[in-house]
DNA sequence: TATCCACAGGAAATCAGGGTGT
DNA sequence: ACACCCTGATTTCCTGTGGATA
């Protein structure tokens, strides 16, 4: 920008300067990460109680049993699970257990676990992210854990394993992991589940349920206190002293109790109300600056997954978005989605039209997202369909959209579908819908 | 009351892209 | 170059269905 004939840059130094004068907010910010494990984790001793006691005997060369672990999301599934594994290395005397760690969200497929696993082990990508057929791997990393982990055991955890479970093959894997033992010599294994759907079961092969499913364990949802509890904890470490207003983690603590207990949502809560202090200069961290995050933290999450969706998907809220915007609130059924996407995808060379089928699909994934609502409806001799409302607010989406290289063309332009004032059968509908 | 619309949504097949070892 | 591997996205094929209409 130019001003008075001189360009007036942000002032990085300023601002460095400004930040590191100003009030100081965080100790140690990481403590409300997810990725950290406290020293000891409140609430959670029966779960740490019956994990410990399923795995004690690892301490004397034995093989635990497989088990799962259920819980709603932030119930502190996870965090148990390292906690433990910290706890056992302690008392190991010689050969220490080795834990491998797969989130079934990013490591999604079977051959990429049997890889993930073998790399892990050697410390490389010896194994190539794709090519080789599965029964490869499957017996170099028999030879793998027998050669290396001789003597020892070796915790599989898999993270968020519904993931896996009713893919392609998803099954086929995990009866493989659950009988490992049976192919190795000196190396034992022990496979743990964690789950946050508890009908995940449904979808499991028998065979596999009998060996994986037979132990489990279900975390409970913290409520308001406990959370609070958890919270109390986490500052004492994270934020310098005497910076929490009254009332500030109790309200947090409640706002995360509403979502199921999630501790995760509770410390999020608590950084980001953190951070607004901090950005706005201020000492304390005030009840304010909670609302405020709660705010910030939506948006950002909305945010977040419509940048990270796939084209295609981009484009099916977009044609949600143009047919919300240019139609006096006229309702909007799965069909006008397929034909104003068929519409916008043949404005982008490159990109192709998709049949109703997947359309179907993509509004699934939006709805589920809680992007939009699509509530199925009847019209009797006039079929049957799903009558969709964007659920989020317009302004937002208009600027996410936009930001998005791709579709801020798109955003402007006024769909075939509405300029059409042909009286189409489905106008009869639309009276009879609103 | 039988009909028939406009889809829903499951299962399996297909395609293209990024790989392999020989 | 060739045959074959794994994956994710999509298509093809399909059966099912609530209720206004004829």
């Amino acid at each position: 920008m130019l001003k008075n004939g001189k360009y007036h840059n942000f002032n990085i130094d300023q601002f460095y300067k400004n930040y590191l004068n100003g009030p100081k907010i965080f100790k140690k910010r990481d403590a409300l990460e997810p990725a950290y494990i406290p020293n000891e984790l409140p609430h959670r001793d029966t779960e740490i109680k019956e994990i410990a006691s399923k795995t004690a005997c690892a301490l004397r060369g034995d093989t635990p049993p497989n088990f799962l672990c259920y819980g709603m999301t932030g119930t502190g599934k996870t965090a148990t699970i390292r906690y433990i594994s910290q706890k056992l290395a302690q008392f190991t005397k010689k050969s220490k257990p080795w834990w491998i760690y797969i989130n079934c969200s990013i490591v999604s497929t079977p051959y990429r676990i049997l890889a993930h696993i073998y790399n892990t082990i050697v410390g490389q990508e010896k194994i190539p992210p794709t090519g080789l057929p599965k029964d490869v791997i499957f017996k170099k990393l028999l030879g793998l854990l027998d050669h290396k982990i001789s003597n020892s055991i070796c915790f599989l955890v898999l993270d968020e394993i519904d993931l896996i479970a009713d893919k392609r093959g998803g099954n086929e894997i995990l009866y493989d992991l659950t009988r490992l033992n049976e192919n190795l010599d000196s190396c034992r294994t022990c496979l743990i589940g964690i789950s946050n759907k508890l009908k995940f079961k449904d979808s499991l092969d028998p065979r596999v349920i009998s060996s994986l499913g037979k132990e489990h364990i279900t975390f409970s949802t913290y409520n308001a206190k406990e959370l609070g509890d958890i919270l109390k904890e986490r500052a004492k470490i994270a934020f310098c002293d005497d910076i929490l207003k009254e009332g500030v983690i109790p309200l947090c603590a409640a706002l995360a109790a509403k979502e199921h207990g999630d501790a995760r949502k509770a410390l999020q809560l608590l950084r980001k109300a953190g951070e607004i202090a901090e950005r706005t200069q201020n000492k304390m961290i005030t009840r304010e600056h909670v609302n405020k995050a709660q705010h910030e933290l939506e948006r950002d999450h909305i945010i977040d997954y419509i940048k990270g969706m796939p084209l295609q998907a981009q484009l099916v809220l977009t044609a949600i978005y143009l047919i919300t915007i240019f139609s006096n609130d006229r309702v909007i059924v799965s069909g006008d989605i397929y034909e104003v996407h068929d519409e916008l995808t043949n404005k982008m060379p490159g990109v192709r039209s998709l049949t109703r089928r997947r359309i179907s699909d993509y509004i699934n994934e939006l709805s589920l997202a809680g992007i939009i609502t699509a509530a199925k409806k009847s019209l009797g001799y006039y079929g049957r369909t799903k009558v969709i409302n964007l659920d989020i607010d317009k302004k937002l989406l208009e600027g996410t959209l936009s930001h998005i290289a791709k579709i801020k063309t798109l955003l402007n332009y006024k769909p075939v579908l509405i300029q059409n004032k042909k009286v189409r059968i489905k106008n009869n509908v639309f009276r009879k819908l609103s």
